[in-house]
DNA sequence: TCAATGTCTCAAGAGTTGTTGAATAAATGA
DNA sequence: TCATTTATTCAACAACTCTTGAGACATTGA
């Protein structure tokens, strides 16, 4: 993740209609959802308003998409969005640990029940 | 952290001088750096232009300042950064654990030498 | 009090972004 | 082949954002 990048995502998620794709996608979990179930949950959005938005995403790498038959189905790209998280938080600690440790922690909690390697 | 703090620290975020700032505010520490200083930092961006992106970083809740003499001083706002994170990412586990494991060791990597309580 | 320093505010203009509606394209099944 | 379903592309327009330059405000030291 560069900064070229991380300026891409972070306009993607800037948008209120394209953060509700992205976390709606993060909690579909790696098989994704088809674009027209996602236009339905975003109070029934047009399909030309979905597609500039999961376009969008698209470029911007924090979702990815493959067809199915008629349907088009979009995913989490969760690699994307760990390596922003990473970025934004990059020389968190230097000199300053106390600063960036809460974060981690605030991340991990929603891990902690699930595994123990957040240290890893 | 709500959705609409989320999308005003996104929309901050993701201007390229914003981000610049933010990243060096959380390299600089919680005393933080005067506004000129910070503009000498961003290739000598002018002091209504600084202005303008430091506001906007101070409204969203990513930076906080204080008057100092005749400076005035700009640190990053170390919870709402945590907080972001943690909007984001939230929810990521329902039923996919191996999802976000790589985001926290991702950011749990850059404290692991100073702290080893990042599953707290 | 006055000049200098550091920063903010404001208005104007160029550029960018999001929505809409109509047209287009791809895949499927009758 | 033809109608249907699913989704994309395009042009136009309104709304928003960023930069610039001029001016104002607050603080300090002479």
């Amino acid at each position: 993740m560069d900064e070229k990048q991380a300026l891409s995502a972070f306009a993607a998620l800037s948008q209120e209609t394209r953060l509700r794709i992205v976390r709606l996608l993060v909690t579909a979990g790696p098989e994704g959802m088809p674009a027209g179930a996602i236009g339905e949950a975003m109070d029934g959005a047009s399909s030309s308003r979905m597609s500039f938005h999961l376009s969008h995403l698209e470029q911007s790498g924090l979702v990815a998409s493959r067809r199915d038959g008629r349907s088009i189905i979009y995913s989490a790209a969760y690699p994307a969005l760990s390596g922003l998280v990473e970025f934004l938080m990059r020389d968190c600690c230097q000199g300053h640990p106390e600063v960036c440790t809460p974060a981690v922690a605030a991340l991990a909690a929603c891990c902690v029940s699930a595994k123990d390697n957040a240290h890893a």
